[in-house]
DNA sequence: ATTTTAAAATGATTTTTGTCATGTTTTATT
DNA sequence: AATAAAACATGACAAAAATCATTTTAAAAT
């Protein structure tokens, strides 16, 4: 059920200030403020379907949410997480195509729903607006480089410990005797982000637990061993 | 040895015309001919390394060029081959990072490059250019999403199937019994395209030729059973 | 034309990873 | 609280792919 709630204007909006949208003027975030579209949704729904036309983007104001491809096999890999403060479905939007991915949720999240033409009125009348997306676009790119190199050339061993740690930098919190990471996924999840199948992941992430670099507390984990994990993770710098 | 020839102005250069340079305003198009450096590259030339900082784009006028990563095992995954009307480096550049990747000649080629403050002019002023680089960016973005799943998903021999359909769309040429592959590339560089081992390509060609899906001429391949080719790759749309 | 070097091919073997089956634990639902 | 459904775990095995060693072939260089 879609929760429809009284909403924060955007020029208040304290997730918006560390965002994208950062920097505009007061005419296109009233523009933006009547425009759009606060929405709640629960952990498991879905805000956009692979294959589907966008019709706007989606602007995270708190909440975890998974972006990801279904292969051909059924499995899912995961492209992204995306926070707060991040946007969703611009670059399909942008690139004219239909969604390459679909998002769902994966912690309890408050969006609001940018119509296309309230975005496409604030790129094309913005530029320093389009020179940050422009920007962002260009490191997605390099990541997505960088993680296409690490897919095929690296075992996965490296891989899920290079993400543990890419895991703990964006959701690490103090956690006694290491840092937990402060998001709940499964180890279906955890296998998406990693690119491999559900057992594998199992298998390493009790095989990493019993060498002392993670530790389990309920449904999260908390990295012990930091350096042990980076060197691993064969790390080259990315 | 570096060849500095005299070169076509931009306002004649026919590869502009189907590149993202193709509506450029007359002045904007004597600034870049005022500013560019075109060069002849012969095969295996470097054209910028990976870690260095982009002092500008490149512009292809005519041959091939492959972009690479190199991984912490030393192989070369190949994010791309770029073609004539193609840009190069305007991800680094625009991302404000080092690049991302290396660039070296496959096929002899001419190359303009086009310094930083030239390029970023004309994406400043024209903005309907920007619009087309920004949709070109979502667009490569879309397909490196699509490069991932495939990676973690996919068989190598699928991913080789794909490699082939898509080398053959990109440079196919009539070659009798099938398409040929108008393009010499390496066993070794049909790994780092595919992302995995030379032997393992070696084998799976043999076994493609073996089950005449594809011929060899020469140091080229030909396609002789695209439907074949497909049904391998698990060919879902992309 | 001959030597050197690089590329391609092949076999043997090991390692890595995936799959299937099954059991246990945890979480959600009635 | 009882039941059902996910999620997690583990073993056994099969398949995929990498590695290493060696040979053959082709391309460059002298």
């Amino acid at each position: 059920m879609i929760v429809r709630e009284k909403s924060t204007p955007c020029e208040m909006c304290l997730s918006r200030k560390f965002s994208m949208f950062s920097n505009l003027s007061e005419p296109h975030l009233c523009n933006l403020s009547d425009n759009k579209n606060f929405i709640s949704h629960k952990k498991g729904q879905i805000l956009f379907y692979e294959g589907t036309k966008p019709l706007g983007v989606f602007c995270i104001n708190d909440g975890v949410v998974k972006v990801f491809k279904t292969a051909s096999n059924g499995k899912e890999q995961i492209i992204r997480l995306a926070n707060k403060g991040e946007f969703l479905g611009y670059s399909s939007l942008l690139g004219e195509e239909v969604y390459s991915s679909t998002g769902t949720i994966v912690e309890d999240a408050k969006i609001c729903f940018v119509p296309k033409e309230t975005f496409l009125k604030v790129l094309v009348e913005d530029n320093s607006f389009h020179r940050r997306l422009t920007k962002a676009l260009c490191q997605d790119l390099g990541i997505m480089e960088h993680k296409l190199t690490d897919a095929t050339q690296k075992s996965i061993r490296e891989r899920l410990a290079f993400t543990l740690l890419k895991l703990s930098e964006t959701y690490g919190v103090d956690g006694g005797a290491g840092e937990k990471i402060d998001v709940v996924l499964t180890r279906e999840e955890i296998a998406g982000l990693v690119g491999t199948a559900t057992e594998t992941i199992i298998r390493l992430l009790s095989e990493f637990k019993k060498d002392e670099l993670i530790n389990f507390e309920g449904k999260k984990i908390i990295v012990l061993n930091k350096k042990g994990l980076a060197r691993l993770s064969d790390f080259y710098g990315g």
